[in-house]
RNA sequence: GGGUCGGUGCCCGAGUGGCCAAAGGGAGCAGACUGUAAAUCUGCCGGCACAGCCUUCGGAGGUUCGAAUCCUCCCCGGCCCA
């Protein structure tokens, strides 16, 4: 008779344990079980994950109102409840990803087809709000303007404009019904003073927060940072601060010293999928061939679950060979180290050690 | 034994006289990625003293100015008949 190997894995992350329950009795994991045998498995032990500081969910209204669609959503229980979330949600507007869909914007707001099935949407300051609403979110964006960089001055200035003028239209239209924020966000492209005046027009307006947009578009850092410094000037010091797409380790700790709170980015979990992984010591590509016999953990001073069990040569296997779980588990690291570092320059800022910090991380990333 | 189809670069697979070191895919190797359209994209991928030369399309001969492509024999595999 075949055995069947039973591995555990919960649908946040690979548990550490779990049990298989059988007619025969239970039997904890991995196991082996006859092919055939009718079991029930439990995954013990997600708590490496709730370690890790996970408290804030980022979803998107773009995908949620096209596919499910923001009623299905609200009957599962508004995003809490049909992703069985219990910590706060952010919701991005949408702005980005009309952006990045080449959409044909006017006055009132942008029309753009859906990556899905090529269908046209239409996005107002007013329909955002609308949609983030009813998908329950706890902070929402105001749909803004977003031009990629290099834009020439007036294709920054309309968007500034635009971005203003929908600003007070969201901020209308929104309806404070629980205790969930709104944010303004500012544009302005690299211009320090087109900067400045994008933050204090959103700041006139007033929300409970603010955004940093139209950054980490493609500008080197050294012309993101003017741009960056000349709008948190301008930004209240009781609000947060939300620095809007940056996330690389050296983007983070730069925003942190001037002043950022909070960040969201797509690069930890991009990078991990297409096997960048970060480490202590930089940047490595976890599909060179040079891993192949590396025993060793991800990064010998990560702390994580991932680097605590497996080496390098395996999770290079994993990804060679087309395995899902080689996303995942590489995914899990790079998120766990970013939210470690995060950590450890929140520490420093209490300690005053941040500049520290920084000179440590210019030694390593570029 | 007879018939028939086929053997192409690491693998699969186009090509059927010159434009062929040989399409395309996979694998391999390297790189990119920053409010997620993206488990995606890009480059390299016979050798070398590299605008050229050398070796390669099962093997050995041959035809031709010229062959992976045509002819002969041989080797190997699939299918059909005996």
């Amino acid at each position: 008779m075949s055995a069947l190997r039973i591995e555990v894995t919960s649908t946040d992350g690979p548990a550490r344990a779990g049990t298989v329950t059988t007619p025969r009795g239970t039997f904890s994991t991995p196991c082996f079980m006859p092919v055939g045998t009718r079991a029930s498995v439990k995954a013990l032990s997600t708590a490496d994950l709730e370690d890790l500081g996970f408290e804030v969910m980022l979803s998107n209204t773009y995908h949620l109102m096209l596919r499910p669609g923001a009623d299905v959503v609200a009957e599962l229980g508004g995003i809490h409840g049909f992703a069985a979330w219990p910590g706060h949600v952010l919701t991005d507007s949408g702005g980005y990803q009309v952006f990045s869909l080449e959409p044909d914007v006017d006055d009132d707001g942008a029309t753009f087809r859906s990556t899905y099935d090529g269908s046209l949407h239409r996005l107002t300051p007013e329909s955002a709000v609308e949609v983030q609403e009813r998908l329950g979110a706890d902070i929402q964006m105001v749909l803004d303007v977003c031009p990629p960089l290099p834009s020439p001055p007036e294709v920054v200035r309309l968007a500034v404009e635009r971005t203003a003028a929908w600003a007070a239209r969201a901020k209308a239209a929104h309806r404070r019904t629980r205790d969930q924020a709104l944010f303004g966000i500012v544009q302005g492209g690299v211009d320090e003073a087109m900067r400045r005046e994008s933050a204090r027009r959103t700041v006139e307006v007033g929300f409970d927060g603010y955004g940093i947009g139209g950054l980490s578009v493609g500008e080197s850092r050294d012309e993101m940072l003017p741009a960056l410094d000349a709008a948190i000037a301008e930004l209240p010091g009781d609000r947060p601060r939300y620095l809007m797409g940056v996330g690389d380790p050296i983007g983070l700790v730069e925003g942190i010293a001037r002043g950022v709170d909070l960040f969201d980015c797509v690069l930890p979990t991009r990078l991990a999928r297409h096997g960048s992984v970060l480490t202590s010591a930089g940047r490595i590509q976890i599909r060179n061939a040079a891993f192949a016999r590396d025993g060793g953990p991800l990064d010998p001073a990560c702390p994580c679950a991932v680097c605590a069990r497996w080496s390098r040569g395996y999770l290079r296997h994993l990804l060679q060979v087309g395995e899902p779980t080689a996303l995942r588990l590489l995914t899990w690291h790079n998120l766990a180290w970013t939210l470690a570092l995060v950590r450890q320059a929140r520490a420093a800022v209490e300690a005053g050690e941040l500049d520290g910090l920084r000179r440590e991380m210019g030694q390593v990333w570029d």
